[in-house]
DNA sequence: AATTATACAAACAGATACGTATGTTAAAAT
DNA sequence: ATTTTAACATACGTATCTGTTTGTATAATT
């Protein structure tokens, strides 16, 4: 029965979402485009309508979200001169705070971890390092500026904490993502920048507990 | 044609190899019975003899290595009085330098990352889980025994200094092991711990460089 | 109003991949 | 020396899953 184009726009999207979900739950490639099409509550024949093959539904399926990296440069855009730590710091946090009230992007992000890349979707992969690398770039800069305003201790350098940064954020969230969620990303994650940034910024700015003895 | 009792064993020590190497470079699901048997220089029936289906193998595969946990914990059991912090950087680091010098612990911990956890190889997600869980733990001891030494940072506190340590390691190992080891893991593994660890310890210990204006 | 093209559903054909069943050979057992 | 049995190889049947083809009802076009 033929459908309006707002209808088949609607029937592509519930594919678009059935096939997130499945791919959650199932994995990408133990998943069957019958699953899909059984969650979107149509037949195979719909999906082959929108979309080529599997491996095109889950390149479309990672186009249509918009990766965070985005909101992060957002963000970045309107830096202001005050505290750069300070800004990186809520920044990162907030982001933390985006994924754990988005199960959209979650389960994007999980699908993404778990996801074995073959050779045909290879172009995912090139397209995670270059939105990685150009995320460490930006976190570089924004540390060079507050070593060079002197915000940072002398202990670390823009690339070495900003690499901190990174790998923490990275085993942070595949640690909750990959394994139930078990504990509070946000206050855990929050907590635990609040610990490294205390370490990145000079001694005198943060030790308040105990003075040197 | 019959084997000895120990050619056999040969033939499924073959297997199992085989099965990583192949596990790795296809995936665990995408990967089929008879690319392993490929690779390993026989056929089906010879996995069929020796292992129930493909999850068995892969849980054998699983169980034949001696996780990273054994040997950081035959470490950890002799560990000296001195500075505890020391000691678990050094610890640290080595277990670095074991994962870059063996191959074949990269690659189960590759498979492993991912690896899309279907209902029936659960039980291993739930050893990883008790795996990590023990070590967690033990961190959390060792960086209890630093604090009460006087060697923890009033900054940190046993739990945040686990958990930065965990969550920067594991980001790192992810980072080199799925996106095809693009840097020096031990360099770049140490230099980063050698920055954390300096903000673990009290300001005095680390701060040569810079005193605070 | 008749035609056409769209948005699917249903049916079909091909290829895997799995599990099993059977065959075969040589090592053990008797 | 037979017999048995372990350690596979080979062959078979079957269940998916995939990609394509065909059917069909309706929206859009003329």
């Amino acid at each position: 029965m033929r459908r309006t184009k707002a209808e088949a726009e609607e029937t592509r999207n519930s594919i678009i979402s059935a096939a997130e979900r499945v791919f959650y739950e199932k994995g990408v490639s133990n998943a069957t485009l019958e699953d899909v099409a059984n969650a979107a509550g149509v037949t195979r024949g719909a999906i082959y309508w929108h979309f080529s093959n599997k491996t095109d539904l889950f390149l479309e399926l990672y186009n249509s979200v918009s990766m965070p990296l985005e909101d992060m440069i957002a963000r970045e855009i309107e830096a202001p001169d005050s505290d750069v730590l300070c800004y990186i710091e809520k920044s990162t946090g907030d982001w933390l705070g985006d994924l754990a009230g988005d199960e959209h992007r979650q389960r994007i992000f999980t699908i993404l971890l778990r996801c074995a890349y073959s050779d045909d979707l290879l172009p995912v992969l090139e397209k995670q390092q270059e939105v990685d690398d150009r995320h460490v770039a930006l976190l570089e800069n924004a540390f060079a500026k507050a070593r060079s305003e002197g915000y940072l201790n002398a202990n670390w350098t823009p690339q070495s904490a900003t690499k901190a940064l990174w790998w923490m954020m990275g085993g942070l969230c595949s640690d909750w993502l990959l394994f139930g969620r078990r504990f509070d990303l946000v206050a855990e994650g929050k907590e635990g920048l609040k610990r490294l940034f205390g370490s990145f910024r000079p001694s005198a700015d943060i030790v308040d507990a105990s003075p040197a003895s």
